[in-house]
Order: C-alpha cells, then structure tokens, then sequence
DNA sequence: AGAGCCATGTAACCGGTTACATGATTAG
DNA sequence: CTAATCATGTAACCGGTTACATGGCTCT
C-alpha cells in the first residue's frame, strides 16, 4: 500500500474536513498550492485509488441545481497511515528555478533587459510575501483562540505560511539585489 | 526552433567553455545541480537536437585509453538563441515542497518523531548552507581578479550560489523554528 | 450573449527518472 | 577483487499538464 505524494496530500486535506473532489482542487490552487499543486484531472483518479485501499470514504449527494457531488471523508486507516507517513524520513528537495539558470546565464544579457526582468519578478514576490504576511496574521489569531497547541490544525497552517513567508523574502531581496547590481 | 529549457541549460553552460555531454551532466549534478538537475539519459538526446538546429557543434576525439567523446561547442546561432531567452519573462516558479506539506499535516503527528525530522532538515541545510558560503568566497574572489564587470561569467556564477545561500539560511531557520515550536 | 462557477471524469502528451547496455582503465 | 571513473547511448515507466467532454445556473 505505497501511496503517492499526491495521495497523501490529498489525506491531510481530508483530515482537516470532508470534502469533495472539487473542492480540494479549490484548496490545490489556492493557498495550499504554495507547497503542492494539483489539478482536478489528478486529483479524481487518486480519490478512486484512496476509496479502493479503504482509506477513505464517500458519500453520494444529489443536488437540484448543481450537479451531484461526492463528499469524501477520511478513515481510520487512512489516518493511521496519514500519521506514519508525516514521520517518515523525505529526500531534502532539489530546487529547479528557471530564473536562477538566468542569473546564471546573465552575464551574457544586455543588463538593461535582465535588471527589467529581476525588477518584474522582485515586484511579483514583494506581492506575495505581503499577501502571506496578511494570512499568517489571521491564523495564528485563529491558532491562539484555538488554545496554540501543536495539536490544533491551525498550528499547521501557520507552520507552512512561515515558510511561504521566509522564501518570498529571501526571493524578493535576491531579485532586487541583482536588479540594483545589474543596474 | 523552440527550445526546451533544458535546451537554453546546456547552451548557458556550453557558453562558458566547450564540453562533452558527460562533463555536462556532471556539472548539472554538481553545483549547477543546486538550481536545475538533468540525468545522461537527457543530456545526450537534447545535444543532438540541438546539433540538428545547428546551435552547437561537435568534435569527435579518439581516445586510447578512454572511451572516444564528443567536445560540443557553442555556434552563433546559439549564442544569440541564448540570449534572447535570457531576458524572455519567465512563470514565477512554484514550490512542490513535501516536507512543507508534512509541516502543514504535522498537528497529526506524535512531536517527538516530528521534531526530529526537522532537525535532520535543519542541519542539511545548515550544512549546505556553509558549502555555498565557501563557494562564494571563492566566486567572489575570482569575480573580483576578473574585473568585477556584470559581463564576466563569475559573475552569473556568484549570482546563483548568493541565491543558494539565501535560500539554504531562509530554509535551516524554518526547520529550527518549527523543531524548537514542537520540543 | 458570454464568462465563470459547480462538478466529475478520460485521454494524449511531455519532461524527467530509473533501468538496460557496453567496456576499458584505475584506485583501494 | 570490487568499485569508481570515463563515455555514450536507448527504453520503459511515471507524475503532472493540457486538452477533451458534458451541462445547468448565475452574474455582468
């Protein structure tokens, strides 16, 4: 029973509450696509893999004027092998960043157009990092009325919004650095 | 003539100096690995594509006591190929990070198991972290005996590994964070 | 009238990894 | 004697993206 990433991506979000698969493709491309993406066309099929494995369950909801939905819910399997699998050792992840190869390759550019180019993607960060900053905000108020323990789902979200935080900084001040140097 | 990125990869690198496809794969599992990682199995079919275009060049050398090789060599075409790409916009690049989404799972888990997978994180990195450091140093130095110009090749060199580093520090403190929060 | 949301599925394609294949030389 | 290095290639597989397919309701 050698589940994907994906699959237990998909566990977690389940954990947290009932959902269908549309909705957790909402949630894929929405604040939790931070981390991890996927879209609807992955996320059917790995639904029908959990449900076969007996790690998660459905219930067919008929809808007047929308069309019929499936609201998966987790099991006890699959949240026993949700909790082994957040334990387990991961590989630490290779970056591949295609701005990075053209830093790398930049000093062959004309530097008016690569600064133009760093400056762009300094502004698309500096964005983001102020939309993080917005959210982190709301959780850990959510996370404290929650009572701020380790155990409440919200401590999670803040924990992957922290990181959302810090790399957007660090991206954002290296793109202005070479922007500036280029310049 | 569209090209992969891989493609505008080996150009970038085969810009620098004229190479075989084996000594390009082991800069893209060396330090160049740290941004963009490819495998022989891809190299080699993406050098004859780009043989095809005519963007590179190759040499036969017979060896005696090593297999014969191919020295590939960067044309015109291929410069300017390269350069165009260079200040080409590029997607804002998006994380596909598992140890993130196990952060944003990790309320499940017992926080002794969980607290010693970040630390085994924030010491990788720790440690990577002051490989990229030494390198710039010595990236650095050479930049500077080059001219310190935005043209000289060190400088694209000493571009990336600032973004290693910033990346490598950004990440360690998060693991720190998050190992401290749940011990 | 057209775009966008809700809702679920399948199929083709593509980039990248793993494995298969070969073979001499050198270092431990 | 075994493992690693040099050196180049092909083939199978797999995860993920794009596109195909359907269809009613709501908002502009």
């Amino acid at each position: 029973m050698n589940l994907s990433t994906l699959g237990y991506a998909l566990l977690g979000l389940l954990a947290r509450n009932p959902q269908t698969g549309y909705d957790l493709a909402q949630r894929l491309k929405g604040n939790v696509g931070f981390f991890w993406q996927a879209r609807h066309s992955q996320i059917y099929p790995e639904l029908a893999k959990l449900s076969e494995q007996r790690l998660v369950n459905f219930e067919e909801i008929a809808q007047a004027e929308r069309p019929d939905k499936k609201v998966y819910t987790i099991m006890e399997a699959g949240q026993e092998a949700l909790k082994a699998w957040l334990t387990e050792p991961v590989t630490v992840p290779k970056i591949r960043d295609e701005l990075v190869l053209k830093a790398y390759t930049i000093w062959l550019a004309e530097p008016k157009g690569a600064s133009e180019l760093f400056e762009v993607h300094a502004k698309a960060h500096e964005a983001q990092l102020e939309r993080y900053i917005e959210i982190k905000t709301f959780l850990e108020q959510k996370w404290q009325e929650d009572g701020g323990q380790v155990s409440s789902s919200w401590f999670g979200s803040v924990a992957a919004v922290r990181r959302g935080i810090g790399y957007e900084r660090e991206y954002a001040e290296w793109c202005r650095w070479l922007q500036t140097t280029l310049s």
